[in-house]
DNA sequence: GCAAAAGTGTTATAGATACACCCATGG
DNA sequence: CCATGGGTGTATCTATAACACTTTTGC
């Protein structure tokens, strides 16, 4: 078999909210010292998945990814002239309130306040938040980004932190609760000059969809039809 | 270096609308005789997506792919003990009208109805059809289905193909053309027996992301505010 | 004129946004 | 008893689903 081969290399944007949203970064120190996301090769058998999580753990002490999802592959040319890359991204999400011992060639960054970083990683990065401001509307994924435990007013935070825009609380627990997603634990927060915060959980601590997200909603008359009525069921 | 390597392989789930939504599959004749996406190996220095559009063109003969996007990645065994895959899925979409001459040994079969196929390939024809359902709810992803000249009709019987339920197309007009995706070219259609219908093209003849997709809108209200104002700066 | 398909306009309804008001606690 | 933050309830608003009605063609 003399087909070339490539060497398959994961990277993450992590992120995390601390007032603002963040990222994790790292800084190269054989490079221009430029800062880059976290990542590196992939084992010979290793799902991509179980790469990823590696390199988190290994290379930045990052052990508490609480949600994982892959976003773009591309090809790219490596550091050796014949060396080729297929590099797989992901976004990571890690709750509020985990500290991780970060190496010290390692910080977080604000996004939207990012230092030189690669192109394709700038990219990425946008394209994860992106992504996350988009299943906040229609999952479960806020539940990757706080702890066990939380107020409305913190959950609240978050949201704000990630669309960059005020949201109220109330409301959000009427969207969030209708659908199932979140649910009170009977415990109330101490308080800190006024009354006290019921504390609130996330029913799952994995991501699901919690809204339909297709064009036209089925109707609600006329539904007992075959599984997947077609153009031509419809006259005729 | 010492690092073992992969072999890159791409593979695309390609649908198209044609009175059912299809997808096209391809025989195996080394094997046991069964289905599977097509696609094939990436070449050194080759982009993603170019072998994805090549291995089409050469294998199945398909060169009006209108769309096309990235699904998942994922390693896998290959067929060889010793070699090792990295598998980029897509998502290819091809307009209606266009009939590819298929090689003998390729077929359309209708979703939904699948043939004997490999479980990763049918966990990819579903992921494939659910992303572009959400596609054509808050973009103009249809244009990639239909011919570049349609009545409002046969867009909804695009819709209703993909969706599964009967759509209605006077509301479908109004949606669209208020967001600019679609606009009346002029001319009519032959009549069937009835008024001729306005012939429709869709302005873009690439992705378009046409509705926010984010939870709990900006207010209208207070809204010149930084371009990224976070929950710190809320308050206080 | 009649049937058939396309297009127009309007009403009803669901869902979310905005906000006024009440509650509970610390000082 | 006052200030502060949390929680409840509700009016408003908006987008769309549903559908009756009109228009335009072929026969």
């Amino acid at each position: 078999m003399d087909r070339k081969l490539a060497a398959p290399v994961v990277n993450a944007v992590v992120l995390r909210v601390s007032d603002r949203l963040e990222t994790l970064l790292w800084r190269r120190s054989d490079d221009s010292g430029c800062w880059s996301l976290p990542g590196g090769f992939v084992r010979e058998g290793e799902s991509l998945e179980r790469a990823m999580r590696r390199h988190l753990l290994e290379k930045v002490g990052v052990s508490d990814v609480a949600h994982l999802e892959q976003l773009d592959s591309h090809t790219a040319a490596g550091t050796h002239p014949d060396l080729w890359l297929v590099d797989v991204g992901y976004l990571a999400l890690i709750p509020r309130g985990a500290e991780p011992a970060l190496p010290p060639d390692t910080e977080w960054h604000a996004v939207g306040e990012l230092p030189s970083i690669a192109f394709g990683h700038s990219i990425a990065v946008g394209t994860a938040h992106e992504r996350l401001r988009g299943k906040l509307s229609y999952s479960n994924a806020a539940f990757a980004l706080v702890p066990p435990r939380f107020t409305l007013r913190e959950l609240a935070d978050v949201y704000e932190a990630v669309l960059g825009y005020a949201v109220d609380a109330t409301n959000l627990r009427r969207v969030l609760e209708r659908d199932g997603l979140i649910a009170p634990t009977g415990s109330r927060r101490r308080s800190t000059g006024g009354r006290p915060a019921e504390e609130f959980r996330f029913t799952r601590d994995e991501l699901v969809v919690s809204r339909p997200l297709a064009a036209f909603r089925a109707p609600a008359t006329a539904r007992g039809r075959g599984s997947a009525p077609s153009a031509s069921t419809r006259r005729g």
